[in-house]
RNA sequence: GCGCCCGUAGCUCAGCUGGAUAGAGCGCUUGCCUCCGGAGCAAGAGGCCGCAGGUUCGAAUCCUGCCGGGCGUACCA
């Protein structure tokens, strides 16, 4: 509602401007910080002001004056130095809000929505549930405004990673498929864990350079991309078991996702071949017979480095021993990391001709609908997948580097809109604050005690398990729920913790905007007080009391007049309230058009700040006036649904009660 | 060296793409339950918006240069 408002004044406003001035202009609107500046306002006369020659003050007085009158606005006026402030009819604006929801505008093509992708060698930790927090808002955000989103969780089965456990397993543990399987099915060992800890006892041995540990990595690693042997098996076990305790976790926030390509898939359909053709054929990368890169396919630098390409041109390496070059294809014939997901992106974009996969369903308990590429056998009714109009890559900035090579990639193969349309959604780290490291009791390196905070790191086992966040936030949720709820019974606390718990923690993960370096801090992160998820959770659960205690009392539905509209919205607050409780669909495309989902956490904050402050200085149920109650009660209503749909947005659950 | 990001209240962060008097949470001080649950509300103290120039009607926001900090810059992923 609030969008279209401001549409149809920036549009009447512009063409009033064409007309009488003969001059297009972009008109800016914005919303006042303060109530007595109006509901809507813009600043566009003071760029008028320059090309007219005339104050700003004397254009916005005449606008305001001679601008025929807009539907839904009562009233423009101008302020301060050259403001225009637009005061909306209450009652019409209100009495539209209250009676529905604005439909979602139409859709645009496939957006194809990547994030996750975690390694499946060991648990998750905070950093993945940023990445994952992150990639399930923006879907939700794509879906509210009308895209079809397909969501990808790339699964790099073959690495490196995975075979350095499989490695651990086979050489160090001695154990074969069958007792890695035994392990991984006993639910009383938390598979994901174990593979934590070993995966950071072999890296000890890979980080003191051991001959012998370097040489199981290389056979588990040869073992794996051939597919065959009983490190294979083993790595499909490892991996297997791991995604599925990935999902699991991701379940537990309320993150699914639609299919999951596996590299071994890519490997097994040659999708680096067809893409080594077309990147050969349209002279992208070249071969190197002489320097520091000799027997490789690179790219140069000049493709993908901005300043080699703004200088013209060439790149001045600043020394010898630094080529900016990328190498695509080693000189023993393997393809890189990079390489392979030029491939990948492609087939995102449907640009790998003659190249798909086959799907089968995941299977198993909770798979939420979701499919798995299969290189064949695949389940003939699969849907297709790929082929997105618009791609999105959740990745962590210091990706950016190989992101751009391989975006650049697109581009110099002749695919510039596909390119355009390719976005490395990048966000910072989540590090760990020195204060978390010492609770985890972690002895810190000289150097790294100097670092106002000290990266995550699966190698060295240092991180906080998604998992033990959860839980932790859980057992606390439940003390409080606990001692507020002594009456209900253990399940439907537990549930309302568990609740308590997803919402403070997608919260937590979205209130920094995406450059932001989180520096985790457990006392921060289980804070229920505040600018936090259960601060909003508890306002929405404010509104269903007061709403369940009305019906209880027999009340009837809140449905005032146009004429009780009219006369009680003349009270500010009030007014200022209904507007507040209007926004969700306005913040969605802002935070959509600036790419940052902190803006919804940001404006569901204040929305329940806002609540909470008209629920203490008013009193709704016993209010003795009719009509003023049932303005009141409709303003509940619209706050309820407000919050509820902002929640929405970020994936927070909103509690019945608690 | 080069590239990208950051520097705003004691601490952690916003600041709507250049607009009106720079905001929030935490912490601190002080109030507020006869009333819809206090995971709350209200008030107060606390700011050379890193520094210096520049652009303009107007700069925390844009440009340049410094000073701090982080991350990249692999024939690792």
């Amino acid at each position: 509602m609030l969008l279209a408002m401001e549409k149809r004044l920036r549009e009447a406003l512009s063409e009033h401007i064409a007309r009488q001035h003969g001059l297009e202009v972009d008109v800016p609107i914005e919303l006042p910080r303060h109530a007595s500046h109006g509901d809507l306002a813009t600043p566009v006369c003071f760029t008028l002001a320059k090309r007219l020659r005339r104050p700003p003050r004397q254009i916005a007085a005449d606008l305001a004056a001679k601008i025929p009158p807009i539907e839904g606005i009562e009233s423009l006026e101008a302020a301060g130095a050259g403001y225009v402030n637009a005061r909306l009819d209450r009652s019409a604006y209100a009495a539209q809000v209250m009676e529905s929801v604005e439909a979602a505008p139409a859709a645009g093509g496939k957006v194809i929505v990547e994030h996750t992708n975690i390694n499946p060698n060991k648990a998750a930790h905070i950093g993945h549930l940023r990445n994952a927090v992150l990639g399930d808002t923006l879907v939700r955000l794509l879906r509210h405004l009308g895209r079809p989103v397909e969501v990808q969780n790339y699964i790099d089965n073959t690495g490196v990673q995975v075979a350095d456990v499989v490695a651990a397993f086979h050489f160090l543990e001695r154990k074969g498929p069958a007792d890695v399987r035994a392990m991984a099915a006993d639910p009383s060992v938390r598979f994901d864990h174990l593979c934590w800890d070993l995966y950071a006892r072999i890296s000890e041995r890979f980080a003191a350079k051991d001959p012998e540990a370097l040489a199981w990595r290389a056979e588990t690693l040869h073992a794996l991309e051939s597919g065959a042997g009983e490190l294979a098996v083993l790595g499909g076990i490892v991996a297997n078991a791991i995604v599925r305790c990935h999902l699991a976790t991701m379940r537990r926030i309320g993150v699914a996702y639609d299919v999951l390509p596996r590299e071994s898939e890519i490997l097994k359909l040659r999708f680096w071949a067809a893409a080594f053709e077309l990147l050969k054929a349209r002279g992208v990368i070249r071969f190197e017979s002489s320097g520091r890169n000799v027997g490789c396919w690179v790219m140069p630098a000049s493709r993908f480095l901005a300043a080699a390409r703004t200088a013209g041109g060439s790149v001045a390496p600043a020394k010898e021993e630094v080529d900016p070059d990328k190498v695509i294809v080693r000189s023993n014939g393997t393809v890189t990391y990079v390489g392979k997901d030029i491939a990948y992106q492609l087939w995102k974009l449907g640009l790998l001709e003659g190249k798909d996969f086959e799907y089968r369903p995941l299977g198993g308990p909770g798979d939420g609908g979701t499919w798995v590429t299969a290189a064949d056998g695949g389940d003939p009714g699969a849907p297709s997948f790929g082929n997105g109009a618009r791609v999105y890559n959740v990745i962590d900035v210091r990706q950016s580097y190989l992101q751009d090579v391989v975006r650049e990639a697109v581009a110099a193969l002749g695919y510039r809109s596909q390119a355009e349309a390719s976005v490395h959604f990048a966000y910072e780290m989540v590090a760990l604050s020195p204060r978390c490291c010492a609770e985890l009791g972690i002895d810190l390196s000289e150097e790294d005690r100097a670092k106002p905070y000290v990266e995550v790191s699966g190698r060295k086992g240092l991180g906080v398990k998604a998992d033990d966040l959860l839980d932790l936030l859980v057992t606390s949720a439940l003390d409080e729920v606990r001692s507020r709820h002594p009456e209900s019974n253990d399940g439907e606390r537990r549930r309302i913790a568990g609740q308590i718990a997803v919402g403070a923690l997608r919260y937590f993960m979205l209130r920094f905007t995406r450059n932001t370096v989180i520096a985790f801090d457990f006392q921060e992160a289980l804070s229920f007080e505040g600018e936090t998820g259960p601060y909003l959770q508890y306002a929405a659960v404010r509104c269903r009391n007061i709403l369940r205690k009305h019906r209880a009392a027999g009340g009837e539905p809140a449905e005032p007049s146009p004429a009780e509209l009219r006369h009680h919205l003349r009270d500010d607050r009030l007014w200022q309230l209904v507007l507040a409780m209007s926004m969700s669909r306005w913040t969605a495309s802002r935070a959509m058009d600036a790419g940052e989902p902190a803006q919804v956490a940001r404006s569901a904050f204040q929305a329940a700040q806002a609540f909470n402050n008209f629920y203490h200085h008013t009193h709704i149920l016993n209010e003795s006036d009719a009509g003023r109650k049932r303005v009141l009660l409709a303003i509940v209503q619209l706050a309820l649904r407000e919050l509820v749909e902002l929640m929405g947005l970020m994936g927070m659950p909103v509690p019945a009660r608690m």
